[in-house]
RNA sequence: UGGGCUAUCGCCAAGCGGUAAGGCACAGGACUUUGACUCCUGCAGUCGCUGGUUCGAAUCCAGCUAGCCCAG
């Protein structure tokens, strides 16, 4: 039977999908990944890939009771270089990550499916809920999980075509009470641990707090400007703010208004209101496709370009070698750069990429 | 130091004798495997100060203080 890896974080759904996979007759391993930098090891749990120690502590629990072997793996460097690292870089240059991508694609799958495959593995397992199709066409792509919901093909998207012809989510054809449920059932403890949320290695939440902490370098102070150059005030630092927030402007302009735009040259956070943050087009680059080959015509398809989009409709062209333009049917609120752009065709990703 | 105007929550601002609207900001919560957005809740025992009139004043009167404007 074929062997598989199942990156276990210690939650409920990575629990589940261990015991779901071993119940199926697969040669089961649980694998946890220990990715946060040493001395940064908060207290939070978490459910899903980011593991604190408590988290490892669950996992091996996890494991004994289903009866698999498990391990915890050092992925520090990883995890440091392609997501702390890039998180950093980002917000120092006026944009704004996701370091979920960036997690999935380069250290769940890049160095973890990597390191499965060299303990005679085949497949990697998560807990996410997403599913895998392999197409007509021949390639592999994503589908949405069963519950729209919890569907997390977005974080996703990024995924290669030989990952995905080795990845197993088996908790994509359930829902999340369903998941509890067989928890419950086989008397998993962590069955009602609560989900995970927030960046994972930013415990108290304040991103911008650990930028100046590990920066290296001051994050100097600027100015708030209107779209014509009005200076309305001072803001704390560029790495404080993301296009379309609100919050924390300390503005009292008798309207809201928001981040319209971040110029990290000129060290200025634009402002403006509601309507201004409305755009239709956007472009794209550091592109991954999946449903299809390559984008070469116009191509119609739904569009999230953030993990809580409801999605629109728009038409996506070729633009240059690794870039690509959208055009939406309605404008869209709050296209921020940094952020994925992810093309759906049906219930299968098509692709995406970066928001430029 | 002649004349005029204005002083209500951090900002803006209702109120015009009957016992302090609202917006923004801010705080807390919900939502959420990113950042945001959104939603919910909270937020002036007091109306520049001191007196006076009145059953009762932020609302009327007087003085004081501060700011603004026009004259100088």
């Amino acid at each position: 039977m074929s062997r598989v890896v199942v990156g276990m974080s210690g939650g409920v759904d990575s629990s589940v999908a261990a015991y779901l996979l071993k119940e199926q007759g697969y040669d089961v391993i649980g694998v946890t990944m220990q990715v946060w930098p040493e001395e940064g090891c908060g207290a939070q749990s978490e459910e899903e890939g980011c593991c604190g120690l408590d988290a490892v502590e669950d996992a091996r629990r996890v494991a004994s009771e289903i009866g698999i072997p498990h391990y915890v793996m050092n992925f520090r460097r990883e995890f440091q270089e392609h997501v702390i690292n890039y998180f950093m870089e980002e917000y120092l240059q006026g944009r704004t990550p996701n370091p979920c991508i960036a997690c999935n694609r380069h250290v769940k799958w890049e160095a973890l499916l990597t390191r499965g495959r060299a303990m005679g593995a085949d497949f990697l397992a998560t807990g996410h809920y997403a599913r895998i199709d392999r197409l007509e066409n021949g390639r592999y792509a994503l589908k949405r999980a069963a519950v729209r919901g919890k569907d997390q093909t977005y974080a996703l998207y990024n995924l290669t075509q030989d990952q995905l012809s080795h990845t197993m989510m088996p908790v994509g054809a359930y829902s999340k009470e369903e998941i509890r449920t067989i928890a419950e059932k086989i008397g998993l403890r962590v069955a009602n641990k609560p989900d995970s949320q927030d960046i994972c290695f930013v415990p108290d939440g304040d991103y911008a707090g650990y930028i100046e902490r590990n920066a290296g370098r001051e994050i100097p102070e600027g100015n708030f400007v209107t779209v014509d150059g009005t200076v309305l005030g001072r803001h704390k630092g560029i790495t404080h703010y993301t296009v379309g927030q609100r919050k924390g402007l300390g503005l009292a302009l008798g309207h809201p208004v928001f981040v319209l735009e971040i110029r990290p040259g000129a060290n200025e956070v634009v402002v403006g209101t509601h309507e201004e943050l409305l755009v239709d087009t956007l472009r794209a680059n550091r592109l991954n496709f999946m449903a299809v080959e390559d984008v070469a015509g116009p191509l119609r398809v739904f569009a999230k370009i953030r993990y809580n989009h409801k999605g629109a409709w728009c038409t996506v062209e070729r633009t240059g070698a690794d870039e690509v333009c959208c055009t939406f049917d309605e404008p869209q609120r709050a296209v921020t750069p940094g952020q994925a752009v992810v093309f759906y065709d049906g219930d299968h990703v098509a692709g995406g990429g970066t928001i430029l």
